[in-house]
DNA sequence: TGACTTGTGGACCGATCGGTCCTATAGTCA
DNA sequence: TGACTATAGGACCGATCGGTCCACAAGTCA
């Protein structure tokens, strides 16, 4: 592996940029050409390093979910209150709408709605993806439980798909471009409902 | 128009057939082969009928809009109170995930999330989608305030747009193949919000 | 019936799709 | 330097993409 003439480019750095394409255009709209074009890679290089655009996708979407979870991980470690990281959380969720131009949503989401119906391995993933929202909003709820910021008659896992299902619903709505102000409406009922 | 050979053909019909196709694939995926395929009409037929792939996906957009809104207007007329009307919207949007076989989701939400980003034409038939959605369940919140199913702490509007996001975000869920028995604790969640 | 109008079937179009393959190149080792 | 190894470039593949076109069929009128 080692010996021989060595890549030309950074394995991460290129699925990253593979990342946006597929985050950004989803799926099928994105093609070969536009992925080899931006990960500036022949197609020879593109196949021996990730085997199809399939693969590819599905490396991209676990990447996404692993960075996504350990971003959030990281702000609720650093969050005051288990409700400040949920209201931070719904937040940043929509903070995309404020830049205008064009948002990309999540890319679970987006793969939950364009792809997860039609190939099992992708569903799964995405599966995973809620499974890992869901498990680090269950330790946002039961931290706010414990602080006293999030009420004690609901149960925290309840709570925990509650969240997930609003945030993808946000998500959707960002796309949709529904006003700022009105999103941030929402997530305030949304945090207020717990 | 009315002279010569008559349509082999029920517009309406095929439309559904083609809506069915775009709601189940979704845009990218359907091809005209598909389209043509299951509307049993030939090619010349469907591009002097529908112009392109693009303007029949924007009939069928519009038409389940329509059909959509009607719905949920005749079952908002039904319904004994505002309360019992979103309860039930909530639980129509999760019930194609008792039945098991891939959920379609919403068509308005599949394309805010596949296609809105890329066609403003389609952007702005997806806005009047969720407008239509949120205009009834303005409805219904008001009614809800005024037959006392429903809290007066909040404002109808903002509890129209709550309920818009969070049947985007339930779509979703069932898309990404949540249990049935979670998705009935989110909605009763989110109606105990109002 | 015959002129006319409209719809239909299907061959055909260039472009693009995802994917393969072969050759030249750029490195690592001894 | 020369043998070796793994990469990069890009021509090339069949299939399919959305879309066009035209000869013919199927009707309506006089």
């Amino acid at each position: 592996m080692s010996i021989g003439r060595p890549l030309e480019y950074g394995s991460e750095q290129v699925l990253d940029i593979a990342m946006g394409l597929f985050w950004r255009k989803g799926y099928e709209a994105t093609s070969l050409q536009d992925l080899v074009g931006e990960m500036g890679l022949s197609r020879s290089s593109f196949y021996s390093a990730f085997g199809s655009k399939r693969q590819l996708f599905l490396s991209c979407l676990q990447r996404y979910e692993e960075a996504t979870a350990l971003d959030l991980s990281t702000r609720l470690h650093g969050a005051a209150t288990g409700r400040d990281f949920i209201e931070d959380t719904l937040l940043w969720a929509i903070e995309e709408a404020i830049e205008g131009a064009d948002p990309k949503g999540c890319l679970v989401v987006n793969t939950a709605n364009e792809l997860a119906q039609r190939d099992k391995q992708v569903a799964a993933q995405v599966s995973q993806g809620f499974d890992k929202y869901r498990a680090i909003f269950l330790v946002a709820a039961i931290r706010g439980q414990e602080d006293g910021s999030v009420s004690n008659d609901k149960e925290a896992t309840l709570l925990a798909n509650y969240l997930v299902t609003s945030m993808s619903g946000l998500r959707t709505m960002v796309k949709a471009g529904t006003d700022i102000e009105v999103l941030r409406g929402i997530v305030a009922m949304v945090v207020s409902a717990m």
